[in-house]
DNA sequence: CCTAGCGTTTTGAACGTTCATACGGCACGA
DNA sequence: TCGTGCCGTATGAACGTTCAAAACGCTAGG
């Protein structure tokens, strides 16, 4: 016969309690305060506990402590998949990190943001989470503002782009340093005319990484002039920007891209010019997607550090929630180059 | 002022009643109930529901009906989301029809099939999920046997393969069906040597979509013999089979992929030989991942209808958790053929 | 006129946990 | 001997909701 009375939910704190001859409190005690607890006792109390395979219910825990021990996130769009894995990578990772803080993560997807904003004004008002994970922001983002003036707990994967000081916590890796570090790796392979492929002006982070490219190339003294072309994001804009880098009179002979995605379209360039990608010239990409290790020849891409990330902003997020930290807590981490084909051509194919 | 009462957590139910003159049950039974209410009363209560912004505590909701209105389920690992984004489409499907069904989505992230059984009895027990979807279903899945030992709730979005009856009820996507439907196509296009890649002997989704290319050749009176080719999926062993179905006496003209991955593989060997993909040899692939779209030529892809297999999981689980159903229910959704130029040629590039 | 029955609303209890506090025993110092 | 303080454990209440059942007002039927 199965054990299945230990598998299933029934045994509850009475029952332990009962069990090993303490009563409710103590038991309580023995999972949330052992330290108050005489040894034997405590021995005692998690044997029981352990023989009949007791956990506290969720419910009766939230609706006495007035917390929910729930981290909700939003799962952003198709869309925002196709780009290049980058936020389940970090959804992932995030499961992993609250699990081990021992939280659950709780996941929606929504139309927009006005539909996110209701979405976290029922979660909120029914006590289903106790915090946000907010990703994906930018310029103007209304559901920062909102959840501050409603005095939700959240944490940002992403900086507050434009606002002056920091007025939530968020966590965000350091684009420009990463485009930095693309152009140093290729300065160091000897290209010198470096150029830029990046998303339109206005958003925060195609402004971001834009900038890390024109610190670069004043740092290693490389030109700049009519080296940056910015548009969607998109196979075929990379191809286009790309190749009006490569037509030029003074033309490109490395490019740096913004994603992935310019970077496939930038490559196509190269090719259809006759050129040999990696040898003639360099092409690197932004977010080490999938595609970009399947691609040929294998995309030089800037690897976000998601799982630190994910990891940091729980921390962040439960330190706010226990009352451990006050203030916004801001954080910025330095990705890594992943160094492929694309920008050393050290493989023929 | 900002009306911060009103989207604060706050607002509890005897709040309510005393706000529009009635007794807490009145309340309760104007959000679960409402038949039972005076028009009139039913009206007063909710004008002072909608004007309070109420919504009832979850927590406290859950402890006394016993159901937390949560479904769990795994998140997969990067290894699989880097397969096709199906997975991430279908999570966010599921989260979008919970929600319609006014159930919340608790995702969770393991290492393997052993920690998620422990993931799943965790949450039993803590009463923090009224059951699960599973996904990623397999030979010998250990997880099924298991939940139905534990009685808990759970829809499988996958056959429960190699199983004689089945035991759980299921959604799933006919693979067969789609291979057939592909090889239909490029019938219909011209193709007469249509071989097969897929992936090795022994997992039931492979052996499904062989079999939907055995049928589907035998239906249309196509040769089988040295047709069919089988390896882990992948970019590289796509190729490599492709490779030598074209290097054959009597080669393919046409290649049926059980992955885009593959697909794209085949497509390189093609153009390695110096011919034209969509022309000369035809591909198609399977999934209609993001790169189906963006490689060239244009992958034509057998599309899974994951917002309707999501739907119906729900429902089929819903029915479950209420006891609308009993016995196990199985449903087997039909995909549909997304033609791309890989297999029709129509445009050049 | 009484009662049965229906539709509507209220009352008390219960879900399972943790908080605040009270209690008992023991060691110690006065 | 008697407080005093401390450690370990127990008790009652409370969190906010819904269930089960009672009570209310009204109409209809005997």
């Amino acid at each position: 016969m199965v054990r299945s009375a230990a598998t299933r939910a029934g045994a509850n704190i009475t029952a332990v309690a009962l069990h090993a001859g303490v009563s409710r409190q103590t038991v309580s005690n023995a999972l949330n305060r052992p330290s108050r607890l005489h040894p034997d006792t405590l021995a005692r109390v998690l044997a029981s506990i352990d023989e009949l395979g007791y956990r506290p219910n969720q419910a009766a825990r939230s609706l006495r402590t007035q917390a929910s021990r729930v981290i909700g996130c939003r799962l952003l769009s198709e869309e925002a998949v196709a780009a290049g894995g980058v936020i389940d990578r970090f959804m992932h990772s995030l499961c992993i990190a609250a699990r081990e803080s021992r939280y659950d993560v709780l996941t929606f997807a929504v139309g927009d943001e006005g539909e996110e904003i209701d979405a976290f004004s029922d979660l909120i008002r029914r006590t289903a989470v106790d915090g946000f994970v907010l990703t994906g922001t930018h310029r103007d983002d209304r559901r920062a503002d909102w959840l501050l003036r409603s005095g939700a707990q959240f944490v940002a994967f992403g900086r507050p782009w434009g606002a002056a000081s920091p007025r939530h916590s968020w966590v965000d890796v350091d684009g420009a340093a990463g485009v930095e570090a693309s152009v140093r790796h290729l300065v160091e392979q000897g290209f010198r005319r470096v150029g830029f492929v990046g998303w339109p002006e206005g958003s925060g982070v195609g402004d971001d990484r834009h900038e890390g490219w024109l610190r670069a190339c004043r740092a290693h003294r490389l030109p700049i002039q009519h080296l940056a072309l910015r548009a969607e994001d998109g196979v075929d804009t990379g191809e286009a920007l790309a190749g009006r880098l490569l037509d030029r009179s003074r033309s490109a002979d490395a490019i740096v891209c913004v994603s992935d995605r310019m970077a496939i379209g930038a490559v196509r360039a190269v090719e259809a010019r006759g050129l040999v990608a990696g040898v003639d010239v360099a092409v690197t990409g932004f977010d080490d997607s999938p595609a970009a290790g399947v691609v040929r020849p294998g995309l030089t891409s800037v690897r976000q550090p998601l799982e630190q990330a994910a990891r940091r902003i729980v921390q962040v997020l439960t330190d706010l929630l226990t009352g451990r930290s006050q203030g916004p807590v801001t954080e910025l981490l330095t990705p890594t180059l992943v160094v492929r084909e694309s920008s050393t051509g050290t493989a023929r194919w």
